[in-house]
DNA sequence: TAAAAATTGAAATATTATTTCATTTCATAC
DNA sequence: GTATGAAATGAAATAATATTTCAATTTTTA
């Protein structure tokens, strides 16, 4: 309890503090990223009042010095952590440019899960748990999402099957049995490819799994069950498919694990097995 | 970059550093935790050495001062263990298995950032853009850091070869000119099958390039150019390579936003002409 | 193998945190 | 109102901690 949420604790016994502390009290709600680089003294100051008055505001919310105040603040204070979208310029700095793409690929994964939708997840769980066979496709860079389902599937027992010809896609999905799942990635929900080849999968009978982003798109409305990630923002040099990766990749894993933890125990001999033959076959 | 990821800049710098300064930075890391309710001696006396050596430690990790250090480590614990690298468990609500992979990813993406050298990835950036053609392979997993190489490559008009079959990339390899660029990726930089072909390509004459993890391992021994990202840590279910790919991938956003910057109007011009062309065809 | 450079911890110093204490403010009882 | 004790306050004293200095030692370089 000593250790968590300062900010709430000195927040709400802010109106019963004395006159100085309750200013101090005030100031660090103010500016808690400021706190973290100053000293007791500066700090009393800072608020017109003292030091002495900074150590007494530490007892009362019951911790035990200044430096384990601003430490404990500090951490708080990170977990509010905006990073933003951004695009490169002509000749920046390495060290800009990896700050950058960080951030982006921090927002577009932290908005992806806030996007996520419990209920399709877990149906899209369902249907691929009861199809024998996964048929993926993806055009482009979506290729490379429906080729990661596809190993990390396969991984753990279940057939894939990612074409990247659509004709031999539907070739090979026509000779199988009703109800299978078929996958179909888009980034925009918009590629003329997959929304005819979802059609026909329907068609046939498969049951129709959208990967896309977010939002009402031809994809979606065709599709019976839709994963959404965020619409990835696109500067003038991010076009080639950077956030939008990562934005379907996080989608992937979470898919991928709330499939594995559904039937852990299999999964996990599967893996085991399967990584015990890769290591017998490369060594 | 002074403000993020210290332990990740410790352990990058920890084995080129003096000996005390070394046991100070294993104790940092191996309890990270602790540090932040220590002092400069206590933590000097706890690691075998002084406080002055601590000190120094901090300044070279550019780092004005300990209690600096205790604020910005206290930032990465909690950040790191709650959500850190984590695995996932049986039956786990889905809500508790997207942050702990959004958790995992951010570390993975943090750390590789903080291992990335500089002087290699611009070498790097040289070398593809002195190259006509770019040929590329990854085996597994890899093959979708390979592929994505290709595309983002390719939309700024550079032509990238990208087998999955290792001996129709050798044939392809073998009839170009000398000086070419291989691109070997390899997550444990141990695959048969990569290294025999990197072992090949040099021999034809072409210069290499690694793309693996951080540390020595037999491809970077035979590469030109290593290009490394953090070593994944692997749980039970983890292992169907999710840090692994979200390590290269922003790798790979890395040098190729680092190749972009460098000649920003060139390719600005090219990857609105390629996005025209996709346009045009798909509508 | 000698000279130069880097590393080290003990001790000296500087900075910062904390306590003490005299003074002031505030609430309560009359 | 005003006397009284309790609480609050900041300046100054003190204690704790961080940082620098320096002489000794190790490591690297030529």
């Amino acid at each position: 309890m000593t250790e968590k949420n300062i900010l709430g604790r000195i927040n709400s016994i802010k109106d019963q503090l004395p006159r100085a502390e309750k200013k101090i009290a005030e100031f660090i709600l103010d500016k808690p990223e400021e706190i973290v680089n100053m000293t007791a003294s500066k700090l009393g100051t800072a608020s017109e009042s003292s030091a002495a008055t900074v150590i007494r505001l530490c007892k009362r919310v019951d911790i035990s010095s200044f430096t384990q105040l601003k430490v404990l603040i500090s951490r708080e204070v990170t977990h509010t952590n905006p990073v933003g979208y951004s695009d490169i310029t002509p000749d920046e700095p390495l060290e800009d440019i990896m700050d950058k793409l960080l951030g982006n690929a921090f927002q577009t994964m932290q908005d992806t899960v806030s996007v996520i939708q419990e209920q399709p997840l877990l149906e899209a769980v369902e249907a691929m748990k009861a199809s024998s066979i996964i048929y993926l496709f993806g055009i482009g860079a979506s290729s490379l999402v429906a080729e990661n389902i596809a190993h990390k599937w396969s991984r753990i027992g279940k057939t894939c099957i990612s074409f990247k010809d659509p004709h031999a896609l539907l070739a090979a999905m026509s000779s199988t049995k009703k109800g299978q799942v078929f996958i179909g990635v888009s980034n925009s929900g918009e590629t003329k490819e997959i929304i005819k080849i979802m059609e026909l999968a329907k068609e046939n009978g498969s049951q129709t799994i959208a990967l896309t982003q977010f939002g009402k798109n031809s994809l979606t409305k065709k599709a019976d069950i839709s994963l959404q990630h965020v619409r990835a923002q696109e500067g003038a040099v991010r076009s080639a498919a950077t956030s939008s990766l990562h934005a379907q990749f996080i989608l992937v894993d979470i898919l991928f694990y709330a499939y594995a933890s559904k039937n852990y125990d299999k999964i996990i001999d599967q893996i085991r097995y399967s990584r015990e033959q890769i290591e017998k076959y490369s060594s």
